[in-house]
Order: structure tokens, then C-alpha cells, then sequence
DNA sequence: AAGTGGTCTAGACCACCGA
DNA sequence: CGGTGGTCTAGACCACTTT
């Protein structure tokens, strides 16, 4: 038998802009995050909870919805909802180079190498839906942790979307510059991979030749399905490896 | 100005089991999938979608957000709903390399190496969520496609949850017997990286020592939160790519 | 049989966008 | 300003699970 409901110290503002239901979400989420609510606990049913609250049974369903959708909360018909079992609280973020390297304390530095304007090859008019031939903006970066080179990266962007400037590329990562610049970023189609460091590459990343290196390429698309960035990456395989969670479509 | 709103031939079953915004869901599902409904056009207002369907407004939302969820849609207020500008409409799914290969039509074939019980490193018992020491299922194979070797795959799995028998593994995937077995998969955490082939690996692998490999950990995750999997893989780096799509969480 | 979530209705008012 | 999606209500019936 599953633990008794919990009764929770909840309630909304009315007077708030903030949607009730957010609200109510976000105050279950705490109280999940904090431990109110262990693994297992059912959340007891939606009516009584809507009662409770003085709210209709469709915006607490909604609340409980998102939950669901972030993973959190289970829904068994007939029995009630439940919190999930584990701490699968991570959640799925577009990895940035930069961000992780910052979440990890590294303090990234990064070197600008080129910062052009290029006509799109084949693969690179693919990627982002422009015809070949078309302008497109080439950025070039070497990316330093700790003071050793850590990755090069190469990506490629659709003109008139953004003003890449070069001191901003140093100070900061390419998709805080695209957040900043009003992009909403949506999704990202990736492809890793490993090979041996060719003769340039260990040169640039002071690795040997034939060094494993990781590879990632990437198709980054915006809310409403246009490629925004195409990247080909290269990072030394000794220094850093992808983490990311994936969840099943039911 | 956006394409004007597009008249469609929707309809639903009110006699059928299928929900009703399952049901155009569905529809619209496939208006989009086969061009009817092209990129950037308007789906018509929620109202009068409903008032020709015959549905209520709350009905229609519901379809219209599956497909939102999706990423097939986008909302904007004061505008309309529309198809997004691009084909990203690949599922976000959990990779099983046998469907992987299976896929690429290259009839992949698994020897087992090792089926066991084992008292759980400290590793696999953080991974998994059970003491250290308990005994979990150890499954160790290697994957073959045209006959070479590809991949060595090692996983560990809880006691009780699922018979592992060794011929059903050799004639298909791991996860197909996880979901033949009832267990829903919702979620796995990935780390992916690449090293250089030991001499163990270069033999059991036919690679040569030193070669680029890519490695692979993924821990597995139910409906209800628990651990179902955890798994250490090698691929050979010159034959495999991993391939995902990440969504951004707003 | 009782209790749960799943679906659905027919309204309502508000916030935001574009003309 | 009119039209759109965003939020919310107060009910209803159904399908499923457990007792």
C-alpha cells in the first residue's frame, strides 16, 4: 500500500498575475524538490485539493499536468498521484559548452578565430534551410579551461538574426547572445561521435596526433522551427564528455 | 503577413473509444505530415474550430497542445496558431542500438558473453538505488553488424525485475524485453564520451590499441521514477554515431 | 461498490497583438 | 479597435483500480 496522502501547506493568490495553476505547480514542485513530498506519497485526489484551494478541478489538473510532463509526479487511474521514485529531477537542457564549463567552476575563456561572413556549402544550406551559396556567418572558436584548450568550435549562423561581435563572443557563449538577442530556443537535432585527432587538430588542442577527440555536431532550431545555428565541434576526449537526458515519447 | 487559414477535412467519430482530441489530434497530425498543412500557416481560430467540429473550445485546445508539446505548432497570442517553419519532426527518442541497426537494415547480431549474478560496485548500486553489494543481473554482449564486431555492451540490472533469458537476448534488444516484460520506460541520463582503445577492447573489438572509441553510460529510468538499468557501452568510433534530439525546457 | 483519474461541455473574462 | 490565445469555472459522465 502507498504512503496516505500528505497534507501540504498550499494556497494561491488571487490578487497575483501570476496563473493560479503556475502557482499551485510551483508550490508542489517545492514541496517535492524539499522533501514534503517523499518518492512514493500520494498527492490526494483532485477534487478534495481543488476544494481545499478554492479552485475548479481543471486548473488543478493542469498544475498537476505540468508536473507529470517535468517527470515528477505519476498518474495511476483509480489509485491518485503519486510522486516518482527517484531524484530524475534533472532537467533536459540544451547543453552550452560555456554553461557547463561555468557550472563547473572552470571559468572559460574563449579565443575568437574567425568571425566572417562565408558562402554556405551543401551540408551547411541543409542544416540551416538556405540555398547554397547563400552568405551565412562562420564563427571559429577555441575554447580554454584552466588555461589549456578544451574544444574547438565552429558554427554556423543564418545572417540577420543576430549581431556577432567579437568581444561579446569572448565574454560569453553563443546561446546567451542568442537568448539575449530574443531567440527562443526550442530544440536540437545532435550527432557524437569519436575519431583520431588529425595533424591540425592536435597542434590547435595540444594533443597528439591520433589522440581520441569527441565530436558533436549540431542543428539548434528556434519555438517556431527554423535553424538558428548549425555547429561542428571537436572537444579532447580526455577533458570532457556530454551529459544528457533523454525521455521516451510514450 | 502569414498564410491566410487553411480549410481542412476534419472530423471526428463521437461512437469511437479514441478520445475526441486524440482524434483531431491525430488529423491534424497528418495534414501537416503530408504537406496539406504547409509551414507558417494559420490553423484558424480555437472557436470556430470547435463550433465546425462540434466540439468545445477546451477539446480543441487539448489537441492543439499535444501538437504544441510536440513541436508541430506554435501559439502566438493575438495571432493564431501555426506549423512550424521546419521538418524537426523526429520523435525525441531513448536509442536502443539493436533498433538503430535494425533500422539502418543491417541485421544486427548479439553474442552473450557473460549473464550472471554479481554483488553491485558502488557504482552500479548509486546508479541503480540498491546497497552495495546486493546482487544485481550483470548482462555483457557484443553487438555485430555484417558480421563485425561493433560494440561491447555491458548493463546491469535490479533482481526481480524481468527474466534475462540468454537466447531472447541474442534475438533481440535489451529494451524490447524491458517493454515486453510491462515495464514502461519514461526517462534515461546519459554521459557520453571517447577514449582510446585498451588492448582488451582492441582485441575484443578488432580495432587496434589505441583507436578512437566512443563510450557510453545511461542510466534508465520507469514511470515511477525507478532505476531499470544501468549500462557501460563501448562502440567502435569509426562505425557508430549517437544521434538525439534535445528539446530546451522554456 | 467506492474512489480515482480521463474526458468533455458551455460558457466567462483577461492579456496580448496587429491594424 | 477587433481578434487571438491564456486562463478559469462548475458542473457531467466514463474507465479503470482497488476493496
Amino acid at each position: 500500500m502507498p504512503d496516505p496522502a500528505v497534507p501540504l501547506q498550499l494556497s494561491v493568490d488571487r490578487t497575483s498575475p501570476v496563473p493560479l495553476y503556475f502557482q499551485l505547480s510551483q508550490q508542489l514542485e517545492a514541496a517535492i524538490e524539499r522533501g514534503t513530498l517523499t518518492p512514493g506519497s500520494l498527492l490526494g485526489n483532485e477534487i478534495d485539493l481543488a476544494g481545499r484551494l478554492g479552485l475548479s478541478r481543471p486548473t488543478v489538473r493542469q498544475a498537476i499536468q505540468a508536473l507529470v510532463d517535468k517527470g515528477l509526479l505519476v498518474r495511476r487511474r483509480g489509485v491518485g498521484t503519486q510522486v516518482v521514485h527517484s531524484q530524475v529531477k534533472r532537467p533536459l537542457e540544451l547543453s552550452s559548452l560555456y554553461d557547463d564549463l561555468e557550472a563547473a567552476g572552470q571559468k572559460p575563456a574563449t579565443k575568437v578565430l574567425r568571425n566572417t561572413l562565408e558562402p554556405a556549402t551543401a551540408e551547411v544550406a541543409a542544416a540551416l534551410g538556405v540555398a547554397e551559396g547563400d552568405d551565412v556567418h562562420l564563427v571559429e572558436r577555441l575554447r580554454y579551461a584552466h588555461g589549456e584548450p578544451m574544444a574547438q568550435l565552429r558554427n554556423y549562423l543564418p545572417t540577420g538574426l543576430l549581431a556577432l561581435d567579437t568581444p561579446q563572443l569572448e565574454a560569453t557563449g553563443l546561446y546567451r547572445l542568442m537568448r539575449g538577442a530574443g531567440i527562443t530556443l526550442h530544440s536540437a537535432r545532435q550527432s557524437v561521435g569519436a575519431r583520431a585527432a588529425t595533424a591540425a587538430e592536435a597542434e590547435l588542442l595540444a594533443e597528439a596526433v591520433g589522440a581520441p577527440l569527441l565530436t558533436m555536431q549540431r542543428t539548434t532550431f528556434d519555438d517556431t522551427g527554423r535553424a538558428v545555428e548549425f555547429g561542428t565541434h571537436v572537444y579532447r576526449a580526455a577533458r570532457y564528455a556530454f551529459e544528457f537526458q533523454l525521455l521516451v515519447r510514450p
